[in-house]
DNA sequence: GTCTATATTCCGATAGAC
DNA sequence: GTCTATCGGAATATAGAC
């Protein structure tokens, strides 16, 4: 997994911080939300995350630095970018089972509220996340695995819109329709898969089940 | 228009209500946002709206009434599934001239806060805006107008969720990028027209510019 | 590193005058 | 219907002991 779990206060709580801000938004989460769990106080998150604004800078930093370590394994194993893509929906899925919402569809909705560098931050995590599924994209597109017109960017966009909203409408609606909007998107895109042929963690056996 | 705008404080209050809860989030704001900028007292809002989230419901239940009239004219006048989403779209992408989100985009990432009556009205906007927008592409597709495969209804989610998105995203990559998304969209549709031929109303001349 | 204690600010909400 | 005044609570953040 590469994560230290014995007694790294600091990395356990962005974790936390991590389950609040897709649970309950990052302004709606609190200090008491994380120290109440793992049975601190809040003077202790403050040691580590001065101002709110450096813990929610922190989360990001975390996860750019999950897809950093996933784009380089994937490479170094020479792992085409159409299972790169079934990883990523394969952990979206568990995410609407968990009726958990992405960090992008979170932060995004918020943006305005945040200072300039949490800003930034969020802005390097998008083009990040987009950069990435473009770059599969493209990666199946030439090996004859996906078909689509247009940009690998823009197409892109695209697949990301319907993956975040498909967990904010799935979460309201029923997970059913997290499988229903995927399949068809994955139709769309000429592919040889569907969602409930993925592998399916149960939910709350991991905390993280992003890119790694 | 169908609004009476001059001296009715309810339904000022609910406008910029929107207004805040489509920049800053529902949790963001604050009742000294509104009445700031209204220049009256905030027990002047608590005589209309007890709580915050009666506040909240009345926002979405303005919407609701906006989209039946919607409905109801333009099925009286006999227009078109495809002239209906043309309009849908031009909405929005006035939006994201505006920097503004739309109400989906902005409430369900934090439906998880609400209380029970928020969340249930949540659920009737999404459920009210997802057969609409069914109905409209059953329809163009029946007419000849639009080309898809799969149902309607999955094929209106994954429409909603390049809309919603675009707006997130948009807000902080710029204009361009819903231009694409959108663009790029309506091209797989077979629509026979683009983003930029829409009507562009100037943002800031309106304060609601969704289905009116 | 984590604690207690507290400063400060802001929030939603209510009471009662006018 | 709108105001002033205020309550009770919660939030972020800081100071200083251990």
């Amino acid at each position: 997994m590469g994560y230290n779990w014995q007694k790294d206060t600091r990395l356990e709580i962005i974790v936390h911080a991590d389950t609040m801000i897709r649970k309950k938004g990052f302004n709606a989460f609190s200090y008491s939300d994380i120290s109440t769990i793992m049975d601190i106080r809040n003077a202790a998150i403050h040691y580590y995350f001065p101002t709110k604004s450096s813990l929610g800078r922190a989360v990001m930093q975390e996860e750019m630095l999950r897809l950093t370590s996933f784009r380089r394994r994937h490479a170094l194993a020479a792992i085409g970018g159409e299972d790169q893509l079934k990883h990523l929906v394969a952990a979206f899925y568990y995410n609407a089972r968990a009726h958990a919402i992405c960090l992008m569809g979170a932060l995004t909705p918020e943006f305005a509220t945040f200072d300039e560098e949490m800003q930034a931050t969020v802005r390097r995590l998008c083009t990040a996340i987009q950069e990435w599924v473009a770059d599969c994209l493209e990666e199946a597109r030439t090996a004859g695995k996906l078909r689509f017109e247009g940009s690998a960017e823009d197409r892109a966009a695209l697949v990301i819109s319907a993956l975040l909203a498909s967990l904010l409408l799935s979460r309201i609606e029923g997970t059913e329709l997290f499988e229903r909007m995927l399949d068809r998107m994955l139709e769309d895109l000429g592919a040889d898969w569907r969602v409930r042929q993925l592998e399916k963690p149960e939910p709350g056996t991991h905390i993280y089940y992003s890119f790694t």
